[in-house]
This record gives C-alpha cells, sequence and structure tokens, in this order.
DNA sequence: TTATTTGATTAAATGATTTAATCAAATACC
DNA sequence: GGTATTTGATTAAATCATTTAATCAAATAA
C-alpha cells in the first residue's frame, strides 16, 4: 500500500484497494491506522463532476517526517537533513581532516546532522533514518563497506557505529547506485521502474535499475557499462581489464586527449568552435554511445539517465544524441536518454533516497513475507501507543 | 510452497515451513489439501542418523499429469507430451503442407496432442495444459502471434484457438525464450535464476532470465544480444539497423564467409586443421566473445548458456571460451559460460516448459496477490472434490 | 527401559480480510 | 426542488488462513 502510494501520489481509499486487490473496506482499516501512526494524511477530494460521494485522496505524509543523509568522498563529507520526498531541509559540507579515522570521520557525520536538526528547529525524534553513501562498494547485509577505492583500506562497519550513535535506522549504499534510486524517487520522471543510470566523471560509474529496485546481478558486478571493452583500445583499466571504456572516454580520459585542464575548458573550447577539440569529444561520445546502444539492446531499458554537469551541456549532449540516434537508426532512440533532473551540488541525495526507502519498506520490492504493520521495524515503535 | 519444491526437491514439511516463512502448521495444512489433489505425493522418509522422528519427503508428484507441447516452425510442426519434469513421454514430427492457413496448423497441432495421447495410453483427463512456441515475438496478454518472420503475415490467435479446440489453459512464448526457460527448469543446473541464453543457429536468438522469468525490457526487446553492433560492421540486418552481430557471427553468416555449405562441413574443416577456416572461425567467434563479454559486464549473470550444435563441439566452444577468458582477463569467466544440457532434437521443450510454468502458477514470480488455492484457475477443478 | 530429540499433527485462538449492509455526499432526473 | 441514482467510505458480522500450544509419532541416546 505505501510502495503505490509512493508511485501513484495520492490516492483514494477504493483506488488503492483496487491496486493492492484488496477491499475497500480493509483499505479503509489500514489508512486508519497508518493515520494514526502519522504515515499518511488526508489531502481533500478529487473533484469530479459525476455523480456520488467524491473520493478522498490519502497521500504519504512526507513532511511529518525527515532522514538523515550524507555522502563520504575524499574531498569531504556532506551531510543532510531531507523531507520523505527528497526535499533538502538542511545541508552542510565538511572538508576532510587528516588522518582522521573512519570512526572518527562517522562521529563527525553524527554531530553534523544532530547540528543541522538543531539548527533548523526540527526534532530528532521525526528523524526516522539515515542513508549514507560511499564510493565503493559495499555488503548491504552486514552494513559494512568493502575496498573503497582509496579512502578507507578495510571493512568499515558504517551502518552498526552510526546506529549506534544516533539510534535510528541507517543503511549503506554505493553512491552511484543511490543516486539511480534518487533519480527514479525524486527525479519526477514516470517510468517503469528500468533504468541505467550513468554519472560521468571523473569515471565512468553506472547503475542498473530494474523493477525499481537496483540490480546486482549475480555477483554483485552487474550494470557496469564503464567497464565494457571497446576494441582495439589498449588501455589499461583500474579494474584489472585491458581497454575497458571508462580508460578511453571518461572525462578524465577526455581531459587527456585534449591537453586541456579541465571538462570546463573543453566546453569552452567547444562553444569557441574548435574543430580538433569537438572532433576528440565527438570520437570520445561515440565511444560511449556505442556502449549505450549496447545496454540498450541488451537491458531495453525505459530510461537512459546520464548524470554529470559535462554531458548536460546542450553542445555535448547534443552530440551524444545524434551519434545515439545514428547508431540506433531509430529517432524514437533520442526519447530514452536524458540527463538526471537532481541537482548535481547534493551528493547526499541517494543517501536520503535508501533511507526513504528504508523508512518505506524498501517500496518497490514485491517482497513475500511480512504484512503485519506491528512487525515492522521502523513502523513498531510509532504504531505502539496506538489503541485498534 | 509450489515454488520452493519445484526449486529445492523434495523437502519435508518443516523445511518447507521454514522456505517459505509459514509454520509447520500451516504446512501440513497446505500439504494435505495439495495431497489430496494429486498435486503433491510423499517420497518416503530422509534418513538421518540423528534423534527424532524422521522427515517425511514431499515433492511435486511430476508424473501424474503431463503438459503437451507444439513448437511451430516453417519446416514443420513438432508436438508432444512431457511429464511436469520436462521427460518427454510422446513425439512426433508433422511436414509443413503447402497452403495451409494458420488455423488448419492449429487443428493439426490440437489432433495430433490427442492421437499422442491416445496412442501412448494418456488420459487426456490428466492433460494439464498446452505450451506452443513459435519463432517470432507474440503478445502474452492476448495469447496472439505478433509478426513472424515469414511464417504467418497476420495476427494468430492461437491461445484462444487451441484452447477452444482441447478445453485446457494454453499458453504462447517465443520459441528461444520459452528454450530458456526450459534450461532453467528442466537443465538440472543450479543457479540464481539469471541466465543468458544463446541460441546460436541459424541466426542468434537469445533471451534473457533474471530472477527466474522471462526478462522482457520495458519494450519487449531486452536480451538481443544478436543485435548488438559491430563497430566497422557495415551489413544491414533484418532488423533494419546495420552492424548488427548476427549480420557478422551468425552460422549463415560463418557459411557465407567460409564459403563452405554448410556449419556441419565448417566443423569437418575444423576438425582437419584447415588453417583458413580456423582463422575465419576464430574472428567469428571473437566477435560473439567481445558481445558476450559486454552482456556479462552489464548483467552479470549467473550463466551464459549457449545452445546450438554448432557451438557445442569442443574445438568451437575451446576457441570461444578461450577468447572470453582472454578478454575477461579472468580465467572465472570459463566457469560462467556453458553448453546447454537440452536435446537439441525436441524443439518442443520450451513449450513444455512453459505449460508447467502455467500449470504451477508461474512459479518463479513473487507476485503479490492470489493465494487461495481455490481461486487458482488450473486448481480449481482438482480442488472441487474435496471436502475440507 | 526411559529420556531426549526432532518432525508432524491437532484443536483452539487469533486476526486480517471479506461480505453485506449502511452511511455519506455528490449529480441526474422528473 | 424533491427524489432517485450513483459512487465512495464505513461498519459489523462472518470467514478463513494461520498461529499457538499441546500432543502424537518415531527415531536415537542414556
Amino acid at each position: 500500500m505505501l510502495r503505490v502510494l509512493r508511485k501513484s501520489g495520492p490516492l483514494s481509499r477504493k483506488d488503492i484497494a483496487a491496486r493492492i486487490g484488496l477491499t475497500p473496506a480493509a483499505v479503509t482499516i489500514l489508512t486508519a491506522k497508518m493515520l494514526d501512526a502519522g504515515l499518511l494524511v488526508e489531502r481533500g477530494e478529487e473533484v469530479e463532476n459525476r455523480a456520488g460521494r467524491r473520493k478522498i485522496l490519502v497521500d504519504l505524509d512526507y513532511s511529518r517526517s525527515f532522514v538523515g543523509a550524507a555522502s563520504i568522498e575524499t574531498e569531504g563529507l556532506t551531510t543532510a537533513l531531507c523531507r520523505l520526498d527528497g526535499v533538502p531541509l538542511a545541508s552542510s559540507r565538511l572538508p576532510p581532516l587528516d588522518g582522521e579515522t573512519p570512526e572518527q570521520i562517522l562521529a563527525r557525520v553524527a554531530t553534523s546532522l544532530l547540528q543541522l536538526a538543531a539548527s533548523h528547529n526540527l526534532a530528532v525524534a521525526q528523524l526516522v533514518g539515515v542513508g549514507v553513501v560511499v564510493v565503493g562498494s559495499v555488503d548491504r547485509q552486514t552494513g559494512r563497506t568493502l575496498h573503497d577505492y582509496g579512502l578507507w583500506d578495510q571493512p568499515v562497519p558504517v551502518v552498526a557505529l552510526l546506529e549506534a550513535a544516533l539510534g535510528v535506522p541507517v543503511c549503506l549504499e554505493n553512491n552511484v547506485r543511490a543516486l539511480a534510486l534518487a533519480e527514479m524517487d525524486f527525479g519526477g520522471n514516470p517510468g517503469d521502474g528500468r533504468q541505467l543510470f550513468l554519472k560521468y566523471g571523473p569515471g565512468i560509474g553506472s547503475a542498473l535499475i530494474l523493477e525499481h529496485r537496483i540490480d546486482t546481478g549475480s555477483h554483485d558486478r552487474s550494470g557496469e557499462i564503464g567497464h565494457t571493452l571497446v576494441p582495439g583500445n589498449k588501455l589499461v583499466c583500474r579494474c584489472g581489464r585491458t581497454g575497458c571504456l571508462e580508460t578511453l572516454a571518461s572525462p578524465a580520459a577526455l581531459v587527456a586527449a585534449t591537453g586541456l585542464a579541465s571538462p570546463a575548458l573543453i566546453l569552452q573550447a567547444l562553444a569557441d568552435g574548435d574543430a580538433r577539440v569537438k572532433e576528440l569529444v565527438q570520437t570520445t561520445l561515440g565511444h560511449l554511445a556505442l556502449a549505450i546502444d549496447h545496454a540498450i539492446q541488451l537491458l531495453d531499458p525505459y530510461w537512459v539517465v546520464l548524470y554529470g554537469s559535462f554531458l548536460n551541456h546542450p553542445l555535448v549532449l547534443g552530440l551524444l544524441v545524434d551519434q545515439l540516434v545514428e547508431l540506433t537508426a531509430n529517432p524514437q532512440a533520442a526519447a530514452v536518454i536524458r540527463h538526471s533532473a537532481l541537482d548535481e551540488a547534493a551528493p547526499y541525495l541517494g543517501g536520503a533516497a535508501i533511507a526513504v526507502r528504508a523508512f518505506f519498506l524498501d517500496l518497490p520490492a514485491d517482497q513475500p513475507g511480512n504484512s503485519r504493520l506491528d512487525e515492522i521495524p521502523t513502523l513498531a515503535p510509532r504504531l505502539a501507543g496506538i489503541e485498534s
């Protein structure tokens, strides 16, 4: 029911019943409990010029609770508090400190979140969860980071440490994967829950979303478009293979190829009509387009979402889309690809997305099993004081 | 419960309970109903040298019912009857007739299935469903074929026509996709339900299985590895694009490249040590290996299953695996790729697989909703006469 | 022989959901 | 303008799957 409301906005009890396969009577009972628990709100009536009683719209109460979010990178920490619909309420950026241990970093995260709440008059009791995103891969079972491409050199039990410090549920995810979820949940673009997300810069990060959920594959390695091979490419990748797309078509590779100092300067050169740079960019985007076409053929996504200011530049996006249309021999393919609507200055949005999902029982799943309200960890405390 | 039994063979009531999240008491009740209904059988006790009562093993009754299967191709019809575990009981091949309408073909399918049952002393009352596979794409909602690459030039309501003729549930699927399911369900290789299936010959057909189910993608086009692009390839594909893998690396393309008359002759030349042919084959398999590597990076499958006698030849399979291992820089890749264990002379196995799945409620799904035995179409008639 | 262990079964209790009736609140019709 | 009709929400009794707790069954261990 929460899942349906999340996806399809305010709905009447009758419509909810139809969608989740229960009777209106059952939904009346369920909504009553959840309204009491503060999970839902009634949002007035839907006016239709038609006989009969009007629908009373029910929706998730996005404003009553909030989540914490943190992004831990080598360049520093970003923490934030967000509403359950992803709207940021407060955020802060903290620089990295020399020689700081993981434990100290997480302690700073906890302190920062509490300070943010205090300074924005948000009651900590309404903090329903925290999502942390990191650069490397994570073990979702144990809530630990695995190898982290330079930040931490050993597994860190992030979830356990932060839950001890804050006393609310904490979840952990890779930053790109979490961002892809944020795009799904907060991005405002409807779809069928199948999306390839491509974070362009400084490397080529990607995440695959199937059935509204992060797809991990059989060995936690699916969706790695940056590590598909480009024939003829002899560059050795950090992943150990030779010829990965990332070594040839990442912003870093483009910077190296053009000899310019930054992606911003490349954009400048493009705008100035620099033919040499345009050709280099075109070649690079050609590799990218080919890889994206491969992915489209194999995954048939509803969206291919690009994330990163360089690709978001109209000139670049145009070149990429042109190449893709040419490859697919189908102008409609362009409709599949678009740039993310997320604020690129908010790296914590992924954290907010996973925290919200955790609060709403990881909504998109059709997990068999628990449907008893009082056995749900995040709900139990809220339902404890209720009579019925 | 049926799903768990299907996947994990005979189990005790207690173990079933643990897996489906119910109590042994509930499982006792459920198994009793299903034993009465003839869906399950008790398979003796498991002997463990341990104190306590022995487990009474319960399993699906694969022998009590059977399914019909049909494969409709331009070269003719194949019909068969199979046990619920995929073991063929009877089969027949029928040549195509000139000028035969789709309706006449389906009438022949129905007649053939009834004849097979009659001649093998199988009671039609125990025929619990029929699965039909065709070469082109199908509309699973309406049970119609769509365009069919030459066989039929307009949609044919296969399901409606055959259900009218036979009076049992009929389901329809593309042949490659159904074959991939047969591989999962009858192939005897455990896995986690994620598999890329590749039918090599005469074209390059493929199907993607995720979470134990056929993945269709957002537009019914996922898993099309044969239509990924090979850079530099200028051949126009039947799909309308230029440069598809299939135009360059299918058996048909290989036959054309070698100038030999058939894949069998190519195998012969390879065995004879023909260097020119070996190089051509190697180039072709290189394209295939690259595409497979792409798919592995994007999908992270548990298995890549090859189907087709040409690829099954030790020399060819060896060459392909070598190329793949070289590309991935990881000897483990060899463990992922394997040839199908299915009988290649039985094109109807896919039909049997989808019929069995339909009978067992499309087992692998975690579909929300109906768990009431008496509302299940395939079970209702069997439960009708039962007391409790 | 008895105690213990493990699995299966049973009966009463529970509780979510449905059924069927009713209430609520609008438009449509005469 | 009053009444009928329609549509959605609610309620109470009934239902039915499931759990709980006790018991039975059948083995090994002491």
